[in-house]
Order: C-alpha cells, then structure tokens, then sequence
DNA sequence: ATTGGCTATATTGTAAACAGTAGTGCGACC
DNA sequence: GGTCGCACTACTGTTTACAATATAGCCAAT
C-alpha cells in the first residue's frame, strides 16, 4: 500500500521533556498474586523458615514464568521475608534468636504507639470495624489453625489501620510476618502464638478510651508471645563451628 | 579422548536432601553499588523526587549491564525509595503530602524509643562514638552542602544504632531515606533539613543520661523539621481534578 | 492556534537459549 | 568400611534477541 506521506529520516530526537509521573496507577508489587500467596502461605505457616522456594515450582505452582517468580522472590528478599543465597536459590527466612528478640521489641514499640493513636482518633466507624472484628474472633472455629493463625494476625493489623499512619501501618504488617517467622523458628511445640483471651481484653479497653490500660494490656500481651519463644540448642553447635573458622581466619591474616 | 569409566544412565534422580541453608555469606543487595549510589545520591539531594531513572543511562553510568539496573531498582522499590510505573520506568519517589506526615509521625515514635533505649545500654564504646560524632558534625564545613547532609542524616542513625535493635536500625534507616525524599518535595526553598544547634544538644543530654530531657529534645527537632515543610500549592488542582474524576467514576458505577 | 492522527524512535518488558554452579550418586581406592 | 574423586543432573544466573508500549515529531484539518 503506498504511503500516504513521505517521512523524512530524523537524524535524532531531542531529550525527552521531564513528564511527571504523577496521575499514573501505582500499581504495586504487594498485590501481585505470587507475592500475596507466599505471604498468607508464611502468615499461616504454611512455609516453614528454611523451605526452598524453587523458582521452576512455583512457576509451574501459579501457573507463569520463572521471571515473574525471580522478581516476586526478591521482593520478598527485600522485605526479609524470603533469603537468597547465589546460586543456591531463595528460601524462606529463618531469622536469627537476636533478630527474633528485636522484632519483637519493636512492635512493644510501634503497636503502643498503634494502640494510643487509635483511642485518640477512634470514631464511629472504626468502632465498629472493631467491633466486627471481634465478634469473628469470638466465634470464629478453634480447630481451624490457619483460620484461627488469619484472624489473630488481623487483630494486630486492624488496630495499626485505626492509628491511621499508613507508613506505621506498613511496618505493622512486616512486623507482623517476621513474627511468624520467628515463632515459627523458636516456638516450644504446641502453644499458640497468641493467647487466645488477650485481644478481646484490648479491643474492649480501646473502646473504652482506656488509653492507659489498652497500652499495658498490649504492651503485656507482646511480653508474653516473646517469652513463649525459647533458643534452639543446636544452633549452638552452628555457632561454635562459625567461632572456629572465623579464629582460624583471623590467626591466618595475623600471621601471614 | 577415551572415557575412563563407563557410565550407566540413571533414569531419575531422587529428591534432593533438604540442606539447611545456613552457615553461607548471606550478602545482601544493599551492598550493591549500585544501590548504594542511588541512595546517597537521594539522601544528598543530588537526585530529586520525581527525577527518571532511564535504566541504559544508569547501565552506562555504573558501567553495568540492565539486568543488574533492573535488581537494583526494583529493590529500591520495594523499600518505597523508588516508584516504577508500568512501560515508564523507574522515577524517585514522590511522596504525598499525608504520607510526608506519616513519615515524621512514625519517626517521632522510633527515634524517641530509640533514645531512650540507646540511654539505656550507653557504654564506653557508644559513649565515645557519639562524642566522636559530635565533633565531626561541630568542626565540619558548613558550606560542603552535601557534606552537611551525610552527617546530619548520620547522626540520627547514630542514635538508632546505640539503641541496639537492627530491626530498629533498619526502619529508621529507611525513614532517613523517605524523610529526605518528604523534604525534597515540600520544603520551602532555602532552609535547612535540620536546625544545626539541635544536634549537639540532644547528644549532650544522652551523654548526661537525661532520659526524659533526651526524649523530649528529640521529639521537639523532628518536629520542627516537620513544620519547615509545606504542602504544595500546585498539587491543589490535581487534588481537585483527581476528586472530579473519582466523583464522576462513582456516579458511573452508581447510576450506570 | 489547537487538536487529532500518523510514523519513527526510545525505552521498557518478556521469552528463550545459554552458561555456570552446587549437589547427587556411583565407583575406586586405601 | 569410610573417604575421595569423577561424571551427571538440576537448578540458578546471565546474555541475547525480540515484542510491547509510550513518547516525540510532523502534518493536516478544523
């Protein structure tokens, strides 16, 4: 077909203008499907830190290509949610008795602070949300473990919402995963990660305007899953094996 | 060349050994050059909010390929440093104006709990790197503006350090980051990130174990660093277009 | 003058082939 | 019998080329 105009070669084009990228969809990362479902996998424990996550599995798993995998993989690397070693492959986190320790010191801090923004900026709607919420707790099925691991999580969640701080909220939710990751690492066998009377006792001090009170009985409540968590013995073994060789490195630069 | 051994061929290989993946040099892509060129770049305003990140210019740039680019920004990314948008590319960071808000919110709950655990366990060692910091930021160039900006930024992770928690660490690191972006983006022309008097005295009261005078010295600069920023004006109108569009967005669905 | 349509180019995104590395199992050797 | 070494497989990591998308420039028409 002829060419309804004659286009003259362009020897080349100027610097592109700086459009703003605003007013674009922010379509994110987090809501790919991948990502969510080794999220709630992990939440539900599900994974167990150390399993392999084999990239040509869950490839074939979801249903899409190893390149989509790669980059939900290390995502969650950067969330320290997953762990990559070269040429090893990704796993799940495992995280350290140290790390486990600062986690939860942080949320004694960030979900205090959760908590007495929520009172401060409870209304009506967040009450009942609240209130929603609970009342599924309540009645929601204890023999159902990933139901009941769901649900517990959520509570955390929801009262980071209420504090209306999308960044703290960010922080609760992967606060929230390494959590699991660490309960999961160095829980005795048997118990539950959270006990299962605390989160009315808070939800009913918030309604309350108890400020006081809901901060204790949160900060109580994240005391009492820490202590339920105890060091593996053998990593001790581990440990001294990393001492040895590290020694033997330094005596080898000392002494040439 | 003749084959030594005869080998039969094995039709399948089993499962392979689950090997704990411990014990193995976890190294991290933060240490990656070129994300850490990207942050300092950020965190010294060389790059501002909104700037594009053409991946060939940044391959050639860091004399790399864009694979290795890709990586480093979709890490960037995740950590929320750096926005990609879909068959755009890669652009610093903008935040709103609420999250702006969010961000120091969020830093007036870690810091203050980071002063006053560093308080907590301050030792010789911390006792000394403080002071040693101290001076650094009193005898150093005023006028070395990206100077200026590495060290303030460096004091405050300073502080977070002492107070001896990573995970801790590794949020206020990534606040340091958002909040350079927050400021770049909202700050009357001019001023500086932080009141340089500030500084000395939050460390002095650290030093002297003030705990409460510590804690509040650090509340008050963030927040003065908070009310040196102002919404922008121009964002009014696309506020306004915005609200137009999800109105007319809302009648569709509702009346359609 | 502004808008719309068209084409060329720049840039990002994706697929597939290739290369490199770690891990497994068999055989050999002591 | 335990250890060592080799060949082979499975997997990850990288390169390459190609496809898809958006942007810029130009012309025409209103």
């Amino acid at each position: 077909m002829k060419r309804t105009r004659p286009f003259k070669r362009r020897p080349k084009r100027a610097e592109p203008k700086h459009r703003e990228p605003e007013a674009v969809d922010p379509r994110s990362i987090d809501d790919d499907p991948v990502v969510q479902g080794i999220l709630t996998a992990i939440s539900q424990k599900r994974l167990k830190p150390g399993a392999k996550l084999g990239e040509d599995k869950l490839a074939t798993a979801f249903g899409t290509t190893r390149i989509h995998i790669r980059q939900a993989l290390s995502h969650l690397a950067s969330r320290k949610v997953v762990m990559q070693i070269p040429n090893r492959g990704a796993f799940v986190y495992r995280p350290s008795w140290e790390e486990a320790q600062d986690i939860f010191a942080a949320r004694r801090i960030i979900e205090t602070a959760a908590v007495s923004a929520a009172i401060d900026r409870l209304d009506k709607a967040g009450k009942a949300e609240l209130k929603a919420h609970m009342e599924r707790e309540a009645r929601h099925d204890r023999n159902d473990r990933w139901a009941s691991l769901s649900l517990t999580a959520e509570f955390h969640i929801l009262v980071a919402k209420l504090a209306g701080n999308r960044v703290l909220l960010e922080m609760s939710r992967e606060l929230m995963l390494r959590t699991s990751l660490a309960i999961a690492t160095f829980e005795q066998p048997g118990e539950p990660d959270c006990s299962p009377d605390a989160h009315p006792d808070i939800g009913a001090l918030i309604l309350a305007r108890d400020k006081a009170g809901a901060v204790h009985a949160m900060r109580h409540h994240i005391e009492e899953m820490e202590q339920r968590i105890r060091p593996k013995e053998g990593e001790e073994e581990v440990d001294e094996l990393t001492a040895i060789f590290q020694e033997i490195g330094a005596r080898a630069r000392a002494g040439g």
